[in-house]
RNA sequence: GGGCGCGUAGCUCAGUCGGUAGAGCAUCUGACUUUUAAUCAGGUGGUCACAGGUUCGAAUCCCGUCGCGCCCA
């Protein structure tokens, strides 16, 4: 048993000690008239929404005979209580307290009301002289009182700590971080039902891997104590996505879940991430690039009803199809610099070093691409734009480029300058795949800390035979900092990863 | 990891040249009672992020630490 008179270590100062008090006394009073603070359940019969639209014809002045009730929270009251808006998911109405209508019990209880209690009222629905829709309140209800006060009720909460360390109350405040969240919530679902109306379906893979795999990152290493064995978070479910299409669970398979790595933290990075991959049988490159667009271009009508939308001083215009370009292309295009006729490593830094661009001394031939590509092509491309035909160097995934040998079948889509979507035909010759395993292996032992690790576990699945495949991985949080016009994933996650408080 | 900025009442914010800590909202008391950020009168409320330094005197100047934001890597 607490002691509900306890000084919580949240809460420093007197006042907010002295507010919480007053509360817990106005709940003993409640208490003490025989009611309770904390009911089980109220019965809805209609939101603040729904009642806001289905009267919007009621008439200045005009009062009816219809009985409704409704829950919500109290953001503001006027006049002692005699008015009170309430707020619900999908709007506010006002509430009208007077001895006219109220019960006398329930007269009394309105001094034990505070801002921020949720109550539930049941009353008759008319318009009053000054326009607004008001629940003349025949009974009411607190269904469960609130102990702190809510922020500023014009300003509301500003302070960007606190409303990613207390989002609920930022949630309370703020429609538009209600109205981000829901969007994320809703462009998921699209997603879903766009990917399951074709033919995918959906799995989930590990999140503890022996083996951190499927990606180039660093992950977070834990331990099993029963087992007494180390295991890492997911970087990707790549490798496991691709074990199911070798077993043939299904020729489409995708998963919508968490990724976790153990990097740095900024306006386009949190540590653990949403992440959407795909794998389709017997699909190459060509067919994701289809599939990409047309499963957003999907999500884009569904939503929002229009392919084009702000970011920014922007517009981005999402119709398909997308401007298609090889990464080598695009690079010759803004450097004058065609790599595709450099043929060493030591000639493609050379190339890189005389335009300005800093390269390591062990970067090879791709990896030089790559950097210029990062530093010289990126900042343009705002509308989306699948780059493609990456260097094999950095792709140890893809399938060799059926025309190129130095090159992967691999995209990748930008809009406003981020990498949305990345994409290849897989490789699945076990013999190649374990080739670049080697490689990657070698460049682990010389201090790349983000280089893929040999996994022969999954070169023997591939050994069985994995069909030509095409493989698709989307940020799910990127794709809805573009679609909700965010500019940062700390606003598109309820819960960010933060610092320990000071 | 580097640079810049911010941190003052529960919330939103002022705080001049270094000279006793301020406002609005919220809260409490009272008045009023069909309001719309209701109004009127009065009151309560402060670890000026934390720690040190300079100074007769520091929210203010300096150093360090912590947290948040923005930009860069």
């Amino acid at each position: 048993m607490t002691n509900p008179s306890a000084i919580q270590p949240e809460l420093h100062s007197a006042l907010e000690q002295e507010l919480r008090m007053a509360r817990l006394k106005k709940i003993e009073e409640y208490r003490a008239r025989g009611k309770n603070p904390y009911p089980p359940s109220f019965e809805c019969a209609t939101t603040a929404g729904a009642l806001q639209r289905e009267f919007e014809s009621l008439e200045k002045g005009e009062e009816t005979e219809i009985r409704t009730q409704i829950a919500g929270r109290i953001r503001s009251m006027r006049n002692s209580g005699m008015f009170i808006d309430l707020q619900d998911k999908d709007g506010k109405i006002q509430v009208f307290c007077h001895p006219d209508s109220l019960n006398a019990d329930n007269f009394e209880e309105l001094k034990l009301l505070d801002i921020g209690d949720i109550i539930g009222v049941k009353g008759r629905i008319r318009r009053t002289p000054r326009g607004e829709l008001t629940l003349n309140a025949e009974s009411f209800d607190i269904l469960s009182k609130s102990l702190h006060p809510l922020p500023e009720k014009y300003h509301g909460l500003q302070d960007q700590e606190t409303r990613y360390r207390q989002r609920y109350l930022d949630l309370i405040m703020n429609d538009e971080t209600r109205n981000t969240l829901r969007k994320r919530a809703e462009i998921i679902q699209e997603i879903r039902s766009y990917l399951q109306a074709h033919g995918f379906l959906e799995v989930e893979t590990p999140m503890l891997h022996p083996i951190p795999g499927g990606a180039a990152a660093r992950p977070f290493k834990t331990h099993h104590n029963t087992l007494d064995m180390e295991l890492y978070l997911r970087i990707a479910p790549e490798l496991y996505l691709k074990r199911l299409i070798i077993g043939g669970l299904s020729d489409k398979v995708f998963e919508i879940n968490r990724n976790f790595r153990n990097e740095g933290i900024s306006t386009r990075h949190n540590p653990e991430f949403t992440m959407l991959e795909l794998y389709q049988a017997y699909a190459d490159y060509k067919d994701i690039m289809h599939l990409t667009e047309s499963l957003v271009a999907h999500v884009l009508e569904k939503i929002f009803g229009t392919l084009i939308l702000p970011m920014g001083d922007k517009m981005i215009d999402f119709t398909p199809p997308w401007a298609k370009e090889s990464m080598c292309s695009l690079v010759q295009k803004h450097t004058g610099i065609n790599f595709l006729e450099i043929k060493d490593a030591e000639a493609a830094q050379a190339a890189a070093q005389k335009i300005g661009i800093k390269v390591e001394a062990s970067a090879g031939w791709g990896n030089v691409i790559e950097k210029v590509f990062e530093e010289r092509v990126e900042a343009h491309l705002i509308q989306p734009t699948h780059v493609t035909d990456y260097p094999l160097e950095i792709s140890p995934l893809a399938k060799t480029h059926r025309a190129d040998g130095r090159l992967v079948e691999r995209f990748e889509t930008f809009i406003n300058t981020w990498e949305i979507a990345n994409a290849f035909s897989e490789l699945n010759d076990p013999v190649e795949q374990q080739k670049r395993f080697d490689l990657q292996v070698k460049n682990r032992e010389s201090g790349d800390t983000e280089a893929h690790h040999m996994d022969y576990d999954f070169l023997k699945a591939l050994e069985y035979g994995m069909p030509p495949t095409g493989g698709l991985g989307i940020g799910i949080d990127r794709l809805v900092m573009l679609l909700t016009n965010s500019s940062s994933i700390r606003d598109v996650i309820a819960f960010p990863t933060l610092k320990h408080k000071a």
